[in-house]
DNA sequence: TTGGTTGTTGAGCGATCATTCATAAACTTG
DNA sequence: CAAGTTTATGAATGATCGCTCAACAACCAA
């Protein structure tokens, strides 16, 4: 009986994840977004409600795609501590590509400082996110204690936010004008600090 | 001859420095800033300029404020990298306090993500600011080593850098809703890393 | 075809944006 | 007090903000 929607909704939240990483959520228009989208704002608003609710689904969408590049990546190792640590390196080489992303801050931690004081509600999914990878790397260092990589002694959440801390500091030193030298060393110090929590080193 | 002004420039710097801070670049209006500073529009503008040459001064107020702190915290210290250690640590416990700041993120970072890809200027002059600290951390780790504090095969610039990186991410983390301790967990990690780069630990 | 349902459209809504400027007020000097 | 100079005021500007909705288009079932 009834019409088919013509956007696939999917491709229209990419569009949008794009734009916001770009300028953020102050910064992004409704008339940029139509132009983003290309859709108008009836259609926008049908989809998506607001232009509140557009960027909450592309938050999430965006952590999601996170999430699941963490675990492709970590696949790729037998060792989690190496795993977290070419990570580290990853993230760091993939900022220095020219075309890369639309930027090389984290959205998240974008949305946490932008939103702190004028979007409550935007404020708070950042937080929630934030606090849901913390307790991904807590679990993956719990593997690690179970493989005998670090200490049992060793704090796993603590060390989880001191590795969210470090990519954190990357991604938003890679928005500073380095040298793709500069923030190869960078990511690789970062990586050197994991190894003083590795047992026999 | 004149009549004199009935504002105080730079107790208004500081109220839009509050304001900025706070909120942000695009997160704070005219109609605020006015409430703020309580000033009329043609009085901001007559001095500022305008809200791009407000922020831009509160910003430049700020990273000056920021570099008199640091200089007065290193002033208690005979060892360099220990007070380095103990300015990651003052950083998270003042973090932890209420009523702190306007903020816990970074002012310089906030504006260095918001403007990256929305206002040119602002976003060269946190580049500017951000390369001026680093250089400032660089110059400290070369008198470390001068002192013997640490190795003379350290890259002070690349230190630097990491040093940099750990303060952005600490203060970041603080836009999080952690806990004192767990806030102060992560300076103390931080400053843990420094361990790793002196002689004779 | 036709009737019913849903999707798309874009002009236009009131609100707010940063900014301006004619006017009024405050002060010093003569 | 009067003349001269500078500052302060805030209503009003055009532009843009996020958003709405009546009209229209596209599809399916009968």
């Amino acid at each position: 009986m009834p019409r088919p929607p013509s956007y696939d909704r999917d491709t229209a939240l990419a569009k949008a994840v794009s734009l916001f990483w770009h300028k953020g959520y102050h910064g992004s228009s409704m008339k940029q977004i139509e132009q983003a989208l290309d859709m108008r704002p009836g259609s926008i608003y049908a989809t998506f409600g607001s232009k509140d609710g557009l960027f909450s689904e592309a938050l999430a969408s965006y952590a999601q795609q996170g999430g699941t590049d963490l675990s492709e990546h970590m696949a790729g190792y037998d060792s989690i501590v190496e795993g977290l640590q070419a990570y580290l390196r990853k993230i760091a080489s993939s900022c220095t590509d020219v075309d890369c992303a639309p930027a090389r801050a984290c959205l998240i931690v974008k949305t946490l400082l932008e939103a702190s004081s004028t979007n409550p509600a935007l404020y708070s999914q950042a937080q929630s996110v934030l606090a849901a990878i913390e307790t991904s790397f807590a679990e993956l260092l719990e593997s690690a204690k179970n493989q005998g990589e670090i200490a049992v002694k060793t704090d796993c959440r603590r060390l989880a936010r001191l590795l969210q801390s470090q990519i954190m500091g990357l991604r938003s030193m890679a928005e500073r004008n380095l040298s793709a030298t500069e923030l190869e060393q960078l990511g690789d110090d970062m990586a050197a600090i994991l190894d003083s929590y590795k047992l026999r080193d």
